[in-house]
Formats: structure tokens, sequence, C-alpha cells
DNA sequence: TACGTTTCCGAAAACCTTTTATTTTGCTTC
DNA sequence: GAAGCAAAATAAAAGGTTTTCGGAAACGTA
């Protein structure tokens, strides 16, 4: 047994202190009902003096507000979840609200087990965050206490979730390359099951067609979203079309590997073809030869307004539908402007 | 306002439905005291068809326990803690320990806010996983409450750290090297002012000192963590000792640029220079061609093992002293046996 | 003085569980 | 059939806070 505690200093001996009752002291410490503003600075002055700290179980067992949420996370072992994660532990954790993490990895019977003990402990509202942008199933059937989905957004439109905005920062990416004179642009990207992969494309698409341009080699590149894909497609790409003169990737991964083998079969980057990625998953973007120009899903903001919004709910003001987050082109040297000299 | 809850069901129900006191009904379902297991069954039973979950706040405000530790990161947005921290969640989440999640930042003040936050929440525990294998400042100074360190140990040798044993680490990988028949062997690795950087080359050092060995280049590279390091690292190391035949570097994104550019200068790898990195960075140990043979620190395991003695010593059985864990060499291409074909 | 208004304060209930001390029950023994 | 005893059950206290509601004090007015 760990040495005794030395009993925590209670609301009572404050008030006694204080000289007043301990109803006097709560209202005066929570600025509640009519207490004479001397009387207050004693009772502050009292809890100052014994740095009094109420026991926020007795406070949770009367107000029924834990002033706890749950943060579940489907599958962080994944590369995703953790900046949402982490951004929504900051918007709470600067507050007074604390964080029950629970990663369920992936394991929908184990997700069941942690929501049930997360219910059982009470906590004001829950934020899952997914591991992909792929809808989820929702969890918030019959729940009494407000969700919100981050990341993966759930399958059930009456909830609320908040996913990046893939479309539009596709459009971007490739007006991007449209703007510094680009015109036979292809798209090489990941697995077609991907939802990611699907708006990505459909972004990309949209802004060439609103150009009026064509896409290099006809076709969307679907394959994987690794670097090994990105070295295989840029042969795909360059025998598709010899003249292609920037390629818009689909992650990190795929553009590193492209920018190597597109180097390797003689190809200036980006002076012969620009390339943009997508994540700024720094250690790849920062890393290639060029540092590559990707688009950035400002995850943590994600996950930080999603935690917003589930303080919100809590508080009554409730939203629902799909929220779609604005990307953020981080530009590098793979698909730049003219530097002047 | 939320819709009124509806009303939770408490343990004067079941004690109700079951016909008994509430000290028996709490006697039966915590299998303490001496009660008949007729009664017991029958109350099991009420429990079940109300679905009766206790409250856990009301049972913590009695017994002082809450069955919640605190997670206290001091720099999550970096790649090492992220592990550990999920190694640790896993270890009480399967258990009936909540974890409160706390991301420090790298702030000392911060950090401080969320020890008293913690402190203030009555948790049973403290985990403090760290960025870097570098010690960091003690926090159980007068606590009342156990606390581990992981990956970064304390200073205090009074307490319980768990790191990584990266001096065994990288005899490991260097023995591995000379196994293989190398025996020109230098060592590229971060900057000297990383214990991690420190301990790994006193660990390669040893290793070949133990073989007879000179060290290639005679001195240890010491730069930074970066890819584009090692880049400039196999330069360095190949003008120093044209004839090395094998490159032990301290990180995967160092390895992956010393194999890119040894690559580049026509060197084969593994055939003329065999690499091992450290780490076990997935998505470059996995991506380098060959895919990169290198020391994976079992940060989950690690997390866990932390984890599990934060329990041992909540209960009484407290450890101290810094523990240093195994690591494990996975041998991918780079640096591997010949296959026989 | 009697009375109505404010303003402030405090007693006590409520939240839900565990635990201690006490009472009741059921059985054995003489 | 009473006494004694162990086993089983219960009443009540404890844990620390918030909140309701009644009461006291202070003050002004008739």
């Amino acid at each position: 047994m760990p040495s005794e505690r030395p009993r925590a200093v209670t609301i009572n001996d404050v008030a006694a202190l204080a000289g007043v009752s301990i109803a006097t002291a709560s209202k005066a410490l929570n600025g509640r009902g009519q207490v004479r503003a001397e009387t207050r600075d004693r009772v502050f002055a009292a809890a100052r003096e014994l740095s009094f700290q109420p026991n926020p179980l007795a406070r949770s067992l009367v107000t029924g507000q834990t002033r706890t949420v749950g943060l579940l996370t489907s599958d962080s072992v994944g590369r995703f979840g953790i900046p949402v994660m982490l951004g929504a532990e900051d918007a709470f954790g600067s507050g007074e609200t604390a964080v029950l993490l629970c990663d369920a990895r992936g394991d929908a019977f184990r997700e069941q087990h942690y929501l049930r003990t997360l219910l059982a402990r009470r906590v004001d509202g829950l934020i899952v965050v997914g591991e992909s942008t792929d809808p989820r199933p929702s969890i918030s059937r019959d729940l009494s206490i407000p969700v919100v989905y981050a990341y993966a957004p759930s399958d059930d439109p009456e909830d609320v979730s908040f996913v990046p905005d893939d479309v539009a920062g596709s459009g971007d990416a490739v007006r991007h390359l449209i703007a510094l004179g680009r015109r036979r642009i292809a798209h090489v990207t990941g697995p077609t099951h991907y939802t990611a992969a699907r708006e990505r494309a459909e972004g990309a698409l949209g802004a060439l067609k609103a150009a009026g341009l064509p896409l290099s080699g006809d076709r969307v590149v679907y394959g994987a979203w690794s670097q090994r894909w990105g070295r295989h497609a840029a042969e795909i790409v360059l025998n598709a079309d010899p003249d292609v003169d920037a390629v818009f990737c689909g992650s990190d991964q795929i553009a590193a590997g492209l920018i190597e083998a597109a180097r390797e079969r003689g190809r200036r980057v980006p002076d012969d073809i620009a390339v943009v990625g997508y994540d700024n998953w720094e250690v790849l973007s920062e890393e290639t030869r060029p540092p590559l120009t990707t688009m950035d899903m400002n995850l943590e903001l994600l996950g930080r307004t999603a935690a917003q919004h589930l303080f919100a709910a809590i508080e009554g003001r409730a939203t629902s539908g799909v929220h779609r987050m604005p990307c953020r082109l981080v530009i590098r040297d793979s698909a730049a402007p003219p530097t002047p000299r």
C-alpha cells in the first residue's frame, strides 16, 4: 500500500476557515446565488490558503456532468487518426474537459466494449475518429450523449461528421498545376475502393474539365498507396503519354516513388514534370528530391473543430450533417512558380 | 439541453427487485462478505434484468480509487511517443482501468497544468512517456501516487523507467553484420547531443572491439537524424574508406538516404555494402531499395510493460530503477544472409 | 411598533455506492 | 424448549459536493 494519503482538503475546511457554511462556500466559489462580495473574498482567500481543489467525483455525482469525453479511435496504428486525435485532445485539454482514450484497433467487438465502459463512466460526449475517409457505422443510435465523427464520417446523415474536403483539395492541386502552365496532367492514386481515392480523382477530373483540359493518359491510374506503386506508376504514366508534364498523386508515398522513378528515367522534376502529392507527410514530403508540393488536410485543425462542436453539442447547441474541412496546398519545389533570381 | 436522461438504474432498484437490502446487494455483486448462494443469484438476476451498471463516481467517492490513470506525453507530435502510448493504452484498456490522455506538447508549463488536473481528478497513477531517450525531469517528487516513465527515463534514479536498450541493440546490429562476414563497418548516426546517438555508437563500438575489428573511417560519423544527412554521410563514409563493406545507421531515415546515395554512386546494396538501420519505421524500411534490415525497439511492448508495472505499483508492488528493454533485429534484404536458390 | 422587501446565509436533502456495526435468522446442543 | 453460536442480512454512516428552500438580518415605510 502506498503511504496513507494526507486526507485532501475539502470544502468543509474552506468553509470553516472562512467562518461560513459549506453552502455559502460552494456558492461563493462557483459564483452562484447571492453572496456578499466581502464574504466571497473571504471564502476565496481561505480556498487559496488551503489550496483547495474541489473533488470532481463528488461534484459529478451531484451534477451528473463528468467534464470528461471519450475519444474512440478505430485504428490508430494507422497514420491519419493520430493528428486528428491530438487536435481533439488539444481542444479539450485547454479547457476543463478531460479525454478518455480508447483505441479499438479496428475491432468492432472491442469498440462495443469500450463504448459500454465509457457510458458506464458517464462521459459527457464521444468523439469517434476513424482511419480512412470511408464512412463507418454509426454508434449514435439511442445514445443519450452527443457524438461527433472525425475523419471517417458516420453512415447516418443525422449524425455530425468532420472530414477533409478531398474533392475541393484535389481541385486546388490541379488548378495549381494548370496555373503553372502545365497542360498534360496525369493522376496516380490509391485503390479504387477507397473513398479518398475516388474523391480525389473526382476533384482532379472536375478541375481539368473546367479548364477544358484532357487527362494525360486518358484514365486515372488507380493502384496502391505505396511508394513502390508510385515507382511503378511512373512507368505507366510515361509510357501512356511521353509528353506528360505534370502528375498529381493521391498520396505523398506515391509521389515519392514516382519522383524517384522519374528521376531515374532522366526526367527532371519540376522542369520536365511537376509533381503534387497529398497528405503532407513530412518525413516524405520534405525529403524527396526536390521537396514535395503537397496538399495538407489540416488534420489537427479538423480534430480540434470536431472537438469544439462536440463541446457545443454537450451544451445543447447540436449540429448535424457532414462538414467538409478545407485543405491547404503546401508549395515546395516539386511544383512551384519560377523563383525570380 | 439534451433531453432529460432516463434516470439511470441504481443499486437501490436492484436491491428492491431482488427483495434484499442495498448492503446485501452490494456485497453480492462484489463477492464480498457473507451472502447465501441463493440470495446472490437472486441479486445477480435482478442486476442483469435491469442491466445495472454501478456508478463509478459514487464508488470512487467512497473507495478513493478511480480506476483511472493519467497518460502524460511530453511531445507526441514526434514519432516515438505514439506507439509507446498506444501500448500503454492497450494494457490498461483491456482491464478495467481507463486512460486520461494529456499531451503537454513539450511545454513544461502545460505539463504542470495537466499534472494538477490529473491529481485533482484523483487518478490512481501516472505514466509519463517521452519523445527521446534523453532523461527528463522527474515529477514524482512528493506525489502520493505512483509514476512510471516510458521511453524517456526520469533523471531521478529512485523512479522507475522503461527505455529501449540501445547499447545492446546496436551491439546486436553490428554483430549481425560481422556474422555476415563484413569487416569494414562504418557507423553513421544523429547529433551527438542525443543520448540515443551516443548509446548506439557505444554499442556499435563495443561489438567491434569485442570482435577485434576496427571502425571503418576510424570515427563515428555524427550528424542529423534526416534522410538528407544520410545521403551526405554516404559520401563521407565512401571517401574515408572506399572499401567499406557495411554501414550501421543510427536511424532508418539516415539509412534510407545513405542507401539512395550509395546506389547512385554505383555501389550495390547489400552486395558491396550491407546497411542496417534503426527504428523499423516501416514507411521507410519497407520502401527502400532493397528493403531495410533494421532494429525494432518494440515500443508498443515497452509501453505495455510500463503500464503493467504502473498497475503493479498501484497495487503496492512497486519497483524502481531504469529497465532496459530488448530490441529486435528485423532482417530484410539490405543486410541478410545469402538465400539458398 | 408593525410590516413588507431585499439581501444574504445556512440546514438539510440529494447524488450512489461501500463498509462497519448491529440485528436477525437458522441451526445445534444440552 | 432454552441457550448458544455461526451465518446471513440490514441499518446507518461515510465520502464531498451542489442545490433548494426556509429563515434571519437589515432596512425602509406606514
